[in-house]
DNA sequence: CACCTATTTGAACGGTGTCAAGATAATCTT
DNA sequence: AAGATTATCTTGACACCGTTCAAATAGGTG
């Protein structure tokens, strides 16, 4: 779309044979390797098998690989939230699988859900975050509807959206602070303490009725 | 403690003058002119008015400096929050009173806030990192539990007390997102928006009866 | 074939974190 | 008070980084 409308089978365009997704997996490897701060564009250069100046052919900066990384990141995060959306939600409720599968999905790629974040601050650098968050938001938003049992505003439900959105954002982060081991153990485990503050986190009234 | 007992009054022990203190300070102006990410120690350097080698005397790395700065913060921050709790609390209740000081403040000094959270991720390098959340952290429990009217275990106050951290922290990080803007307009300004996020965030009695 | 365009390389520039050695100034010992 | 000691700061150097630009290379087109 970009540049060079990729052929989309057996893609080997030129020299290297579709350096940009070699790139974008390369960052992606060696961003859980080294961490999110320890990451250089020549690493990735590296990892690929190319010259330190090959990639600024396919992206025009650091910041734009990083930024196709966070879209990566957050298009994968998305199939994961739909799958435990659509899972059968006899254990927990649907709001609290989708929220466990959010914090799961950060703990599993720490590097990558932090570059993720990192891109998404700069709203002007992604100018369709709507589009990705979208599709996991109103999935959030509808969980809470049904939680609601219907009876519930719009402007609330969007509002318990943000709220539920926002503190899983934190339980992604924080999870594994150290103060919260105890409570873990004392809670019989990591699934456990998250389904609890989970349960403090999504609820859909607000109070003063 | 550390080194050399710097004299509690008129700090000027050796060349500079208390170059820790001037460092801290300059790194926070440096860090709030060009961002978390662009900060040098050079830069830092340059701004205290010293050779690019000379904070190696008090820090023995960047991140240590980093780590310095982010410890600060936390400081800064509780203040904020103590304030925020003994002060009057006709208008909200005192636990969104809290949870907005702690928005506020990072929104009013946000690569600081970026610094504090990206050291604290770290365990092991922030030791005493109990120190700082506890205060902070009481806080929010005993709000809880007021809020509650005493009708809450301990254990589910300690498991909202940290959902409503969690739930302050992503608030913190995605209060300047794009798509909540439309909703801040139809809400009347960005405290109605924070305290309606918040008044769905900080419930204190889970569900599931 | 020659031509053109996209891709990749190589070398270079300024900036960065960090360290070793030397210079400088405050403190300690006598 | 004078010399020895120690802490502080500067200078210079190294490797690495992001980025650019001219040259080299290779696929597509006539």
């Amino acid at each position: 779309m970009t540049t060079t409308e990729t052929p989309l089978v057996d893609a080997k365009p030129y020299h290297h044979g579709d350096l940009r997704r070699a790139l974008l997996d390369a960052a992606e490897t060696v961003l859980e390797r080294v961490g999110p701060g320890g990451l250089s564009l020549r690493a990735v250069a590296r990892e690929a098998g190319v010259s330190p100046a090959a990639p600024y052919h396919h992206f025009k900066d650091k910041d734009e690989l990083m930024l196709a990384v966070g879209k990566m990141g957050f298009t994968k995060l998305n199939v994961a939230l739909a799958a435990a959306a659509t899972a059968r939600s006899d254990l927990g409720d649907r709001l609290s699988d989708i929220g466990l599968a959010y914090v799961e999905f950060a703990q599993d790629h720490p590097a990558t859900y932090r570059v993720m974040y990192d891109c998404a601050r700069r709203v002007d650098a992604m100018p369709d975050a709507d589009e990705h968050d979208k599709t996991g938001f109103s999935m959030v938003k509808d969980a809470i509807r049904e939680a609601a049992g219907g009876e519930i505003s719009e402007v609330d439900a969007h509002l318990a959206a943000i709220a539920a959105w926002c503190a899983v954002h934190g339980l992604a982060e924080m999870s594994g602070f150290a103060e919260f081991k105890t409570l873990k153990t004392e809670l019989g485990g990591e699934k456990e303490f998250l389904r609890g503050v989970l349960r403090h986190v999504m609820f859909t009234r607000p109070r003063h009725h």
